[in-house]
DNA sequence: ATTATCTATAGATCTATAGATAATGC
DNA sequence: ATTATCTATAGATCTATAGATAATGC
């Protein structure tokens, strides 16, 4: 049981709960939580600041402006994301398996989504982030939507692929993978879920179910080398 | 041309650019595509009365709050939805063609949403609506989620019917059609991508190119019977 | 008389800044 | 001396109410 040292500066008038993560880190954590259950704009600085156990005014030493703790909660939410989706096909060299590459990839993906401490994944959806001051993080996920078009064409049966261009399809396969956002507003997603999602991800592509079953398997090893 | 009668009570500062319309409709009307593009919070009171061209106050003649604003939306924004589906799925009676009546369901729906005048299907989406108040309203977003859940079920090949419940299925059946949503964020959508997401919805649900095809079908000679 | 607006405003926020203060570090 | 907090507050909102007013309806 060591004792954590105290820190510089002036005492909270409250001590912090967990001396041990810095006070950004503790203002990133309640403006997440709180941006989620009740929007951006009806989250006050005040509110913030109560969480995290200090004055409002407080805020502002660690922070200009509240859109910068907007921007960068939502800089560390698709990077996660992003990377894995790199990760995954650096592992499949070529075309090679590439229903098995997006089945991991939405599984993972899913999962990531499911365990964030908040369901950070609603920020995408506020009307907030639109503004242009978020552009790089638009862009962000528009890189994502557009890796999942690029391995869903890959692994789309020729009708489907000639149906959807690649473009259209990373839209379709982004929000089925979302669909977790919504089913965490209600429910704690579980790994039934996650399978669920990341196979309709292939039949939408057109696959039948031996491929879909194919799929799952190499897209499981294919995760699990990842660790 | 008709000079239409001026109404009763005292005149606004501007007078009314479309007098046929009620106040009430045109306040509706001003804060659903405020609410839409800004946010519920992020909408004064203030900003919805100049879009009218009214005073602010002046507002609380028609709403005695925001949140009642709100409410009338939401309840006039599913509505057409639910009354879609029961129509569609009286019209085929039994399990006869689940297939064809999911895309018939599926596409009118995208088009529902796309062409409502503002972005309505949005506001499905902002933390706001998660409040007690609102319960009817998700409780009847609930109903049309089910009924997606019950149609794709019945619609479903053997295999995709044992993995995922129709509960399930429902969730996914859903969030794929309000793809419609995100993509009217960035672009028009058109009758492509209705047919993309008609088409995705039975692919989801196991169906192969040619089964698929042929519920297509089936689902635009519904859709035409129903005007 | 009734209706639908207007003007004015109370009271409650909310964000961000200025300047003081209580620790640690050197 | 530096750091991280605090207190106090300016200035800008925002929602909702009270009461006045300018039309139409009878």
């Amino acid at each position: 049981m060591t004792t954590t040292r105290p820190r510089q500066g002036r005492p909270r008038h409250t001590p912090p709960s967990d001396p041990g993560t810095s006070a950004r880190e503790q203002i990133l954590d309640a403006a997440g939580a709180l941006f989620v259950d009740h929007g951006i704009t009806s989250t006050s600085t005040r509110m913030i600041a109560e969480r995290v156990g200090i004055r409002q005014a407080s805020l502002y030493y660690h922070f200009a402006t509240k859109e910068e703790i907007l921007a960068e909660l939502l800089a560390t939410s698709v990077r996660p994301s992003l990377q894995m989706v790199d990760r995954i096909r650096a592992l499949v060299p070529e075309q090679a398996d590439a229903a098995a590459a997006l089945y991991a990839v939405a599984a993972m993906d899913v999962r990531t989504l499911s365990r964030t401490p908040y369901n950070i994944g609603t920020l995408y959806l506020l009307p907030e982030v639109r503004a242009e001051r978020f552009d790089a993080f638009r862009a962000e996920r528009g890189r994502l939507q557009s890796s999942y078009g690029t391995l869903g064409a890959l692994a789309a049966t020729e009708d489907v692929a000639r149906a959807l261009p690649a473009e259209r399809l990373g839209e379709l396969l982004i929000q089925l993978v979302e669909v977790v956002i919504q089913i965490r507003r209600s429910r704690e997603p579980d790994a039934a879920d996650t399978e669920a999602i990341a196979s309709s991800c292939l039949r939408l592509c057109g696959l039948g179910e031996p491929a879909v079953a194919a799929a799952r398997e190499e897209g499981r090893r294919l995760l699990s080398s990842l660790d």
